[in-house]
DNA sequence: CTGTTAGCGCCTTCAA
DNA sequence: TTGAAGGCGCTAACAG
């Protein structure tokens, strides 16, 4: 069915090694006659490298995966869409996977990853958990981390800064007069919701207040888990006025909650989207920048996987540097007041 | 490095045969005794068969790939989540690509898909332009449609009834007692954007109605698209109180340019997500079911490519089925008004 | 600069 | 039921 370099080899008159060495990437010294009969021979053909063989000789699949909690996700997408354009053009295919927020299903996605040959992997880890992480890299794939990290393993990573983050949401809101600010949301084995409670609460105490315990409403990343917390706010004695919500998802399911409830409550969240200007209790966003976050989870494997094929591997071991990008508070209220900007 | 297959023969004291007749797929006749030692081998030296040499040999990967616009758009990555979890109970592996709206990059991503040995391909398409697929269907690649249909080709198609979908949408808005109402947004490039013309036009022909040129405000996929359409509108001298867009990212863009506008329009969109209730103009709502979609595609396409498998693909040939998935419309107000479902 | 040769790891007739 | 042997398509020494 498919022509194979025998074919191009004997239309072009050489041996396959010839043909190899025209068209395989890394150049390499053929003359300039020959080198474009194989061309041509090539193109006449219709000869179509295979890469599953190449691949098997090579053991190189230019292939990094990519595996998120889940694919509905804008948040995620745009880390991926910066992921995908930066290891395009440096002739990497990556492979989206989604974990469905399961730490098992992770798993098996990464071994099933892993024999597939793919070359590395950059993961967002549906928990904290990652000694499954491990496993992959004692098989000698380099694996790198993003947006949260993961614990029992020691990977490079590339986050926001969600201390910092949370810090300043909660500082505007006691700017804007604040006192009673509630913390909603928030899996406690996910760093990110860590990090950002741990922000919180640091703003909290330089303003000199004692957080309230029922003020720190964990639970959850999701829609569904905003939307319980918001009603038991709701319904609760002495609501507070003010509420930092952990994630967008989160942040969403709050919002849903407060539809057609005539409270006045004023919410800060994490991610700006397309959708964030509708949000009507909204006040603050703390945005993180998705598509450079991408683009440096890129550019990062692919220095493990050249480290690695240039076999300063083993003692290397450069784990565990988490680089942090700056994140953004858009204060979102003119949006609202017709000072649209686009 | 990694264990091999004859690493396994050895411990197990068998052949090679042995080993990969226990652990390759489709049982074969092996003594339950030689079974176990094979697995045990097997387990204890932490072996894990190589895909990449297999798929040389059995040319197979066991991958579908999913070619989509764009990755941070919430209906395509339900079309995906769906058709990732269907092709996974099948053994399969979903690739996810983005052509990033672009018929060029489609087309780069399609040759490169298909030399790296997918087994079938299942597109969105940027454009109505589908003569590069054909490429890959004389390579010997099943491929179909999905959401979009593409011409130029002769493929199966799963997607949804926009016609119809347009058409309830308009008649809606009609017995609200609407008689001025705008097209907006749509490359007709696209057929999705076509089609829901169409059905728009036929809802007003029935109400006897003329359509007014300049409420057809084709023009764009995007919410940048929206955007500038809306603004056109508020500005032209006669504005419509009603509109239909023609998707989810046109109707975002029309309600950015309302915000903080006094201006009293209602919108009638397609495709529902978790954001819709929060917009403040929506009226109406075509849902399609995205996951359905998915779900559907990826058993149409493991159906094509095990037929291809058992031999009988030249001359089936079973081209141009188009499967239409039913749209429902949901009156958008409860939400408004404390009537919340969740 | 180019051809010969030997596999990469696995599957699969063909014999036994 | 099992083993021996050949080869999938390509690359990478090693000669020449």
């Amino acid at each position: 069915m498919g022509k194979t370099i025998r074919d191009v080899a004997a239309l072009a008159g050489v041996s396959t090694a010839t043909v190899s060495r025209v068209l395989a990437p890394g150049t390499r010294r053929v003359t300039e006659g020959t080198r474009i009969r194989v061309l041509k021979a090539a193109e006449s053909l219709g000869y179509r490298t295979n890469f599953i063989a190449r691949s098997l000789k090579t053991r190189s699949t230019m292939t990094v995966a990519f595996i998120v909690p889940e694919l509905a996700n804008n948040f995620f997408m745009d880390v991926a869409e910066g992921m995908g354009e930066k290891l395009m053009s440096y002739g990497y295919t990556m492979l989206l996977a989604s974990s469905g927020n399961s730490t098992e299903v992770e798993k098996s996605q990464l071994t099933m990853l892993a024999d597939r040959g793919v070359d590395g992997m950059v993961v967002i880890p549906a928990s904290s958990r990652g000694d499954h992480l491990q496993a992959i890299v004692d098989r000698g794939i380099p694996v790198i981390l993003v947006d949260r990290i993961a614990e029992g393993v020691n990977l490079n990573a590339i986050t926001s800064d969600n201390e910092k983050g949370a810090f300043e949401l909660t500082k505007a809101l006691l700017n804007d007069g604040y006192r009673r600010i509630a913390f909603v949301g928030g899996d406690i084995t996910v760093s990110t919701a860590r990090e950002r409670l741990s922000g919180f609460a640091r703003a909290l105490a330089e303003a000199g207040i004692v957080p309230e315990p029922e003020l720190i409403c964990l639970g959850g990343m999701e829609v569904q888990d905003g939307y319980e917390r918001m009603k038991a706010i709701l319904e609760s004695p002495n609501p507070p006025e003010a509420m930092v919500a952990v994630n967008l998802m989160v942040h969403l399911g709050m919002e849903r909650c407060l539809l057609g409830v005539r409270a006045q409550v004023v919410i800060a969240g994490f991610d700006a989207s397309e959708y964030t200007p509708f949000l009507p209790a909204c006040r603050y966003i703390a945005a993180q920048n998705a598509v450079e976050m991408g683009r440096s989870a890129g550019t990062t494997i692919i220095e493990g996987i050249n480290e690695k094929k240039a076999g300063c591997f083993q003692k290397g071991k450069s784990g565990g540097r988490v680089t942090r990008l700056p994140i953004t508070i858009i204060r979102h209220e003119e949006e609202k007041n017709g000072t649209k900007s686009l």
